[in-house]
DNA sequence: GTATGATTCAAACGGTCGTTTGAATGAACT
DNA sequence: AGTTCATTCAAACGACCGTTTGAATCATAC
């Protein structure tokens, strides 16, 4: 049968083994977290996380495909109301930079969605994981770039196709490095700022990338002799 | 005796180590790759390894400081020009973001420095690397920041200290991230995007970060009730 | 020559890894 | 009751891990 839980309020093993998995990769990598750890975290028996899930490498696509799906609707249904609003004009670029950045860290606000341990790992996914794992993530995260990518070129008709992807580039890695290095973050600032509140990251962010998207880009000098 | 090559283009055991070592780090990560894919790589024996560096923790170790240092040197150099230059007024904004991020992305063009591979290898200790070796990084990188911070702090007076350490963030989270994935740049721009030409990178970089800086920051809104 | 000290080498140490196996368990259906 | 099928379990598989050992090797100083 498709697996339900006989209990409303019961994990599954599935859950509970993504649940650990989520936890522990966040923490401590992908190649850093073994198949024992997570399950011994999560109370249940090394052979089930196979049974279930088939290898290590499918198990860390299930823990991204769970939190991905819904994020990456979220943002796209953001992006309709946006576009919607905009009609034919240009639409409005703040709108479009918070449909795609809030999503992301309004998570770190909901426990049941992974809190922050999943913002976390999506700040890893960029520099760690084999290349499994990021075809499967980038599968999913490709349309919404091209989506906004869209959006961005309407709002910003001056800008070119490459000068939109090099910003859509600063801005994906503003993000990401504020969602996966938090602890950094607060401690280069001396605890001045508090990378774990969405409300201050996004006073603070949605300004800085407004501007630098709007800012024009020379053209390239020729090069210099030497 | 203090190891000297007794040829001067014959790469000493410890300097073959490293530079394996530096390579595959970068393309495996820290615990996706062996002392044994080390050794192997560099055609020297396994012993070798520890008995030159003491440990695998103290070899990643050596592999940064053999970059961080000078790379630092080099930052912090072309920071002390732009400060003498603006003298008691405010330093040039743009000359500030420069001396910052020019030195690493002109890495890029010096093989003989470690090419891009280091450069992926500085995106990466961001987001994976124990915490012995995010410390080292961080005592290295902690001056610069401070520095740096002071710097930004006398071209934008009328920003505040927390707002100062925001902008840096995301400033380091974009070179960050152009560092680390440039492949997932080049393939989400289906190739409009060159990220391993230091010269495009930072005609596209360096406006969008200095407007960014520039941003006014609204103060934060009460929050709404729901 | 011989002695010395740094370096290299093959081999092994105990552990942990991802994965597989085959029997035990339990609930659902006839 | 017996049958079926999904799930759990303890145990083991071979492979690889970081590290250590002790003898072989080499250049140098006497």
């Amino acid at each position: 049968m498709t697996t339900a839980s006989s209990s409303a309020h019961e994990r599954t093993t599935q859950e509970r083994i993504l649940d650990a998995a989520e936890r522990l990769f966040a923490r401590d990598g992908f190649d850093g977290t073994s198949v024992r750890a997570i399950t011994s975290k999560a109370g249940v028996n090394l052979a089930a996380a196979h049974y279930h899930f088939g290898s290590k490498e499918a198990l860390i696509r299930a823990v991204f495909a769970r939190r991905l799906v819904p994020l990456e609707e979220d943002r796209l249904k953001r992006l309709d109301a946006v576009m919607e609003a905009a009609g034919d004009g240009q639409p409005d670029l703040e709108g479009v930079i918070r449909a795609f950045i809030e999503p992301a860290f309004k998570i770190c606000l909901k426990p049941e969605q992974g809190g922050r341990r999943f913002t976390r790992l999506m700040g890893r996914v960029h520099a760690e994981s084999g290349e499994q794992v990021k075809s499967v993530v980038n599968q999913l995260f490709s349309q919404t770039i091209q989506r906004f990518a869209g959006a961005l070129q309407r709002a910003l008709p001056q800008l070119s196709r490459p000068q939109i992807f090099w910003k859509m580039s600063f801005l994906v890695g503003s993000m990401a490095f504020v969602m996966a290095s938090p602890d950094a973050i607060a401690r280069g600032s001396q605890g001045a700022c508090n990378p774990l509140d969405p409300r201050e990251v996004m006073s603070q962010m949605v300004p800085f990338l407004t501007q630098g998207l709007r800012a024009p880009v020379p053209p390239l000098a020729p090069k210099e002799a030497s």
